[in-house]
DNA sequence: GTTGCAACTTAGAACCATTCCAATTGCTTG
DNA sequence: CAAGCAATTGGAATGGTTCTAAGTTGCAAC
C-alpha cells in the first residue's frame, strides 16, 4: 500500500494495461533506470544498473522488457551503425547527435516545423511512418 | 574536386591510388556490382553477385573490399536498425526510405538547402561531420 | 631476372549483440 | 486450490561481422 507514491497514477502500469500487459517489478525497475539517467544506455548498461536494485534479474529479461517498453511507445530504440541498440525515454520528436570521440549520444530538440519540412521531400507514393535524423561528429560540450 | 559519382573502373583505380591502395580484380568486380544494380545490397548479396564472375572470392574479401571502398568515399554504408549493413554507390547527399513491407531501400534526393536547414538546429558546440535522414514506412511504388 | 617486402586475399575461428528455447515461477480467475 | 496463461530465467543458438594466421601477388631494388 505505502510502497510507492500512491497519489500519482502509474503511467507505466497504465500504458502496459492499455496493451493488455502486466506491470511487473522488472519492467518498473527498468523503466525507472531509463528515466533516471537519460544517457541512452545499451541493454548491457541497463542490465548493470538494474542489477544494483534487483540482483537476480537476467539479461534476457532486460531485453524482453525493453522490447515491451518500445512496443508500448514508452521508450525509443536508437541505433548507430552496427553498435548495440540504445534506449531513450524521450518521446518528443527529436534528433540524435552521436559524438564519435566519447561515444555518447545527445538528444537534439527539433523545431516543430522541421520534421514536416523534411517529410515534404518525399515524392508521391512514399508514406513515411517515421523519420529519423542522426548527426555524427564532435560535441564540444560533453555534459552527459 | 568533383563530387560526381565515378562511373568507370579507371575512376576506381584513381581513387584507390590516391589513398595509396591498389586496384585489384576483387575490388573492381565488387565496385562494378554496386554500380550495376543500385538496390542497396548487403555484403552477402554482393558476395552472391560477385561469385557469378569470380567464383573463388571469399566473403571476408567482400567485407574487406566494401570497407575499403567506404574508406575511399566511393561507397556509402547504410544501416537500418540492427539489420545487415547495406552498400550504396550514390555519393550525392540523399536520404533513405526503408520500405517495411518489402524490405527494399530507396534513395530520396534532397534539395540542396535542406541539409543546411537541418544542421541549423544544432546548438552551439555541436560540430556535425555528417547527417543521416532515414524514413521508414510504406512505399506504394515498389519498383526495385 | 631474383629477392624481399608489403599489400592483398583467403578460410575458418572468434566475437558480440541479440533472439530463441524449454523449464520454471507467479498472477488471477473459476 | 487448480488451471491457465503471462512473465522470467539460464543457457544455447543465431547471424552479421571481424580477427587471425597462412598463403599469394605485385612491385622495387638490386
Amino acid at each position: 500500500m505505502s510502497t510507492a507514491t500512491p497519489s500519482t497514477p502509474d503511467a507505466l502500469a497504465q500504458r502496459l494495461a492499455h496493451s493488455g500487459l502486466r506491470s511487473t517489478p522488472q519492467r518498473e525497475v527498468i523503466y525507472d533506470v531509463l528515466l533516471k539517467k537519460r544517457d541512452h544506455p545499451t541493454a548491457d548498461e541497463v542490465f548493470a544498473r538494474v542489477r544494483a536494485d534487483m540482483p537476480t534479474i537476467s539479461l534476457a529479461t532486460v531485453y524482453n522488457c525493453l522490447e515491451t517498453l518500445v512496443q508500448c511507445d514508452l521508450v525509443r530504440a536508437v541505433n548507430f551503425e552496427r553498435g548495440p541498440t540504445r534506449y531513450c525515454p524521450n518521446l518528443r520528436p527529436h534528433a540524435h547527435f552521436h559524438d564519435e570521440q566519447s561515444g555518447s549520444t545527445h538528444d537534439i530538440e527539433l523545431p516543430p516545423d522541421l520534421l514536416q519540412r523534411v517529410s515534404a521531400v518525399l515524392p508521391a507514393g512514399y508514406d513515411a511512418k517515421s523519420v529519423e535524423i542522426t548527426f555524427r561528429g564532435k560535441a564540444l560540450k560533453s555534459r552527459e
